[in-house]
RNA sequence: GCGGACGUGGCGGAACUGGUAGACGCGCAGGUCUCAGAAGCCUGUGGCCGCGAGGCCGUGAUGGUUCGAUUCCAUUCGUCCGCACCA
């Protein structure tokens, strides 16, 4: 190689090694520890963004810190191959979704290969083959088996842009999470995974991954399945008159055996405000309701049918919808007080939470309150501050401006007055155990998993319909069911499989007769909710892995992506994990162990100033001017035009998009990937600047300078003082003070890696780097000790570098040890770090009298307390500030500080 | 509206359990090399005052605890993110 650097050669250089010597492969090895370091897997758009590179950079660093550290480590990477634009760029363009996702595979693998991330190739996942899907397919088989995949008729959320159902994960926020269009409801047919059987466990078992898991991502994992403690009460309905009106049961909700058909049910976290009930109002959708509809007048009729209505519009979300209803007619009766109380719908309460029906305390909720405001309904005060008390039960409650929902002691309750909120939730439940009209309930936001989608690029789900047998299993012998060659793409609601006789007719696997499969396919989610368990063994023809592989591997330890996910595919990984565990296929609850959420990579972006359209990007087509500080005084454009700054998410269509192929091909891989992970804490959100990729580029180039300067002095073998060498005494002056540094950067480096940071150690990398240029001794002159310092400072150095810039990294290591092979083949590991070499033999001690810094003292660590007081007082400029002053007290902190307090 | 996170130079960001604020890099300024430029190298770079030694101020703002606060507490302003009537 070449004394510059010329990164270009020396990745391809190593990029071959490593192909051709199998460096990255990996099998089980029980005389190691195993890592597992998993990033997100790529949708293969067919081109990479610089959010990826941030990703995989991140994972790379950590796959080859672990395996420095001596680890056997797995670091595999596949494809989300199924999906949307696949079918998208069917209908546009004609050309076949596999062609497109198998080409469009090809073009970021070898993006990904020209970064030199270093995966075991071999274990590719492509969820769109069938030897994948087939295993899609084996788990659904499963999970009906087991009773978590059911059919039911449901009102799906549909977005009418994609022409797609969505889950509620997808639909989240009333917009399509892809196409960012309003969502709407249809009835359709669909298949659900029984998510909610799970929930519990999903939520609990978050306190064994607390520790690894940003705190945000549980947290809206919580919110998001939304648990609430609370109670069912029953409250007994009937007409004005004295009919008894016809009750259906409400799914899902009846567990008491003696509940009446006359009776209706709400759910409440308030039971110790039912003296305060006003009404019951029940969403439109509600059964009662339903089953009654021909017995209201025409007037409720229409409104109900209205409210109905429009609970299926999209919903703006910066408006607060205002509240309506109507009252029904309909009675209801308090169960605690016998009162009688009118039976509303309204327009806030849903049916797909709780039972639908909620007991409105206008005095204590908020949004009760505002109903009963708005409808002039009565508003009784229940709960009171406790200083309060008395003056709520002598005498009427003044007309409340607002709300109260707080707990409190409860008042105009009969029986109940008195008690705390807290002791009448749980005695009042019970009360109402004991009387059969309630119960102890918890509730969740979580809904089940509906997986049917209308779509074609997707695993198609093995179901067969048959007129004799009704729905029926496809059996597991005749996986996959395999999509056909392709099918009419058309973009309209229907799936294109239903118009693929060749696909759809079939027979019946119990009774040989004629059959129609499913045509509907699998939420891609699905794909990406155990692809990380398929790489411990991914050839496998018989099961989706073998649990011993996974054994070995499982759980990941790392997980790296963006927090875009936090929700639907984290959730659904935990999920599909706690299935596998109860189908045996795995021992632990959690499939990962620590998960790590990047910050979104953004651009600049110049904005043509008299236009406002986005129009450049740096550098190319922008100059910039900057004041005497540096600060960015105004951009102008090539033709000359005033330019405005902004900053956005990268993208084509803004034209402030980065090309990873592109960084690659200016400034080399390890340029940019040091570039990456130097930039900012991965955590944070990272503004891309040409420059800044320039400084990572330049502090390769000068450790590749510094090898070379000192490659000759070094190669010199050293004598049989060499042990000798290795100790404290026998190293002086500026060799002494580099090997401190050395194993100083050492300690921080492994520390940084520990807690996941990468833009700390690459500082400290820097650091060292520094320390070794202004040594200040010239290789010539430089005797057997400092020759030892330095070596084995540089040979730390570029172990350490290895994580952030592979490829520089072995080229210079190579050159050190004089072997070609690579550090993996060579054994090679990470720097072992010294305490004592590490430890300084002088340190300046601050000196601060109250607290100000008015001096320093150098000395050595060790200095007892008497002796470095003894040296402060002794000090000029802190003899200056005591002066006639009256010392109060000393304080010494060990290793730190002298403070020297003075009145 | 509810919930969460965060405010440090011109910029990205350092700072261990309260102990020398601004590491490292970018940018900027000056110098060196060169016919010239690029690259490299050297020096400086929070603000104000001072020739200098040095002094004062400084981590969004205000107060508090402490010998000592970027770090802990309270109030407040601001930014970002999540949720969407969850009974």
């Amino acid at each position: 190689m070449d004394e510059k650097y010329f990164a270009k050669k020396v990745e391809q250089k190593w990029q071959k090694i490593w192909a051709d010597s199998g460096a990255f492969h990996t099998e089980i090895d029980d005389t190691r520890p195993k890592f597992y370091a998993l990033e997100m897997l790529p949708y293969p758009s067919g081109n990479l963004h610089m959010g990826h590179v941030r990703n995989y950079s991140a994972g790379d660093a950590l796959a080859w810190y672990k395996r420095l550290r001596g680890f056997n480590v797995l670091h595999p990477i596949g494809w989300d191959s199924f999906g949307q634009p696949a079918e998208d760029a069917a209908v546009k363009r004609g050309v076949n979704p596999r062609d497109w996702t198998e080409e469009n595979i090809v073009a970021m693998r070898g993006q990904l290969q020209r970064l030199g991330v270093s995966y075991d190739w071999r274990r590719q996942m492509y969820a769109h083959r069938p030897e994948y899907y087939k295993f899609d397919q084996w788990f659904f088989l499963k999970m009906y088996e087991m009773g978590l995949a059911y059919k039911k008729q449901t009102q799906v959320n549909w977005c009418s842009h994609d022409q797609a159902t969505l889950s509620n994960e997808q639909a989240s926020g009333g917009i399509c999470w892809r196409c960012g269009n309003p969502v709407t409801k249809k009835d359709l047919e669909q298949w659900f995974l029984k998510t909610t059987a799970y929930t519990d466990q999903l939520l609990d078992d978050m306190a064994e991954i607390e520790a690894g898991w940003p705190q945000s991502v549980l947290k809206r994992q919580s919110d998001w399945m939304g648990r609430s403690e609370g109670a069912f009460v029953d409250f007994e309905v009937k007409a004005s008159g004295d009919t008894l009106f016809y009750c259906p049961i409400v799914d899902g909700i009846t567990s008491a055996s003696d509940l009446g058909k006359n009776r209706v049910r709400v759910f409440t976290t308030r039971i110790d405000t039912i003296y305060g009930v006003n009404a019951i109002v029940l969403a439109a959708e509600h059964p009662v309701i339903q089953a009654n509809i021909d017995n209201f007048s025409a007037e409720v009729a229409s409104k109900i049918a209205f409210i109905r209505s429009e609970n299926t519009k999209p919903q703006d979300h910066e408006a607060e919808i205002e509240k309506d209803g109507i009252d029904t007619g309909l009675k209801a009766v308090n169960p605690f007080s016998g009162e009688e109380i009118p039976v509303w719908v309204g327009n806030y309460v849903m049916m797909a939470y709780g039972t639908g029906a909620v007991m409105s305390v206008p005095a204590h909720d908020e949004r009760d309150f505002e109903f009963a405001k708005k409808f002039g309904l009565h508003i009784r005060q229940v709960i009171s501050e406790p200083h309060m008390v008395h003056e709520h039960n002598t005498m009427q409650a003044l007309a409340l401006e607002q709300a109260m929902p707080m707990d409190g002691i409860l008042v105009h309750s009969d029986y109940w007055n008195g008690k705390t909120s807290d002791q009448a939730k749980v005695e009042m439940t019970a009360w109402a155990v004991k009387h059969h009209f309630g119960e102890a309930a918890t509730t969740y936001r979580l809904r089940d998993w509906g997986i049917s989608r209308q779509r074609f690029w997707g695993s198609p789900i093995p179901i067969v319909y048959c007129d004799v047998c009704g729905v029926v299993p496809e059996k597991f012998e005749n996986l996959p069911v395999e999509l056909p060659e392709t099918a009419p793409f058309t973009g309209t609601g229907e799936s294109p499989l239903a118009k693929v006789p060749e696909f759809y007719k079939t027979t019946c696997p119990k009774c040989d007769g004629p059959a129609m499969r499913e045509t509907d396919t699998m939420d891609t989610f699905v794909d990406s909710s155990w692809y990380f368990f398929r790489y411990t063994d991914p050839t496998n023809e018989v099961l989706p892995f073998d649990p011993a592989m996974a054994a070995y591997w499982a759980p990941v330890d790392q997980y790296i992506g963006g927090d875009d996910h936090a929700v639907m595919h984290l959730i659904y990984a935990r999920f599909w994990s706690k299935v596998m565990r109860d189908m045996g296929l795995v021992t632990f609850d959690e499939p990962i162990k620590r998960l790590l959420t990047q910050g979104m990579v953004v651009g600049e972006t110049f904005f043509d100033d008299s236009s406002g359209k986005r129009v450049y990007h740096q550098p190319a087509d922008v100059t910039v001017t900057r004041d005497a500080k540096g600060k960015m005084a105004g951009a102008v454009s090539k033709d000359g035009k005033a330019l405005k700054y902004g900053i956005e998410r990268m993208s084509k269509s803004k034209s402030n998009g980065v090309d990873p192929d592109e960084m690659v091909e200016i400034y080399g891989a390890d340029g940019a990937r040091i570039f990456v992970m130097f930039a900012a804490p991965i955590e944070n959100e990272l503004v891309w600047h040409e420059a800044g990729i320039e400084g990572g580029v330049r502090f390769l180039q000068r450790v590749w300078r510094l090898v070379y300067k000192w490659r000759a002095a070094l190669s010199v073998p050293l004598s049989a003082q060499n042990e000798v060498l290795d100790t404290i005494a026998e190293c002086t002056g500026p060799a002494r003070k580099l090997r401190q540094k050395t194993h100083q950067t050492i300690h921080r480096v492994g520390d940084s890696f520990e807690s996941l940071q990468f833009n700390t150690p690459v500082a400290a990398l820097m650091e060292l780097s520094n320390a070794i240029g202004d040594i200040g001794i010239e290789p010539d002159a430089a005797t057997e000790a400092d020759v030892f310092a330095v070596r084995e400072a540089i040979t730390a150095l570029t172990l350490m570098l290895t994580p952030f810039a592979p490829h520089t990294a072995e080229e210079l290591y190579s050159i050190l040890v004089g072997d070609e092979n690579g550090m993996l083949a060579n054994g090679a590991r990470f720097p072992e770090f010294n305490a004592e070499l590490a430890k300084a033999d002088e340190i300046e001690f601050p000196v601060q009298i109250n607290g100000k810094l008015r001096s320093r003292i150098v000395t050595s660590p060790e200095t007892s307390d008497e002796e470095l007081k003894k040296l402060a007082f002794a000090d000029t400029k802190v003899r200056e500030f005591t002066e006639g002053k009256e010392i109060v007290k000393v304080i010494i902190v060990p290793k730190r500080l002298v403070n020297i307090v003075v009145r």
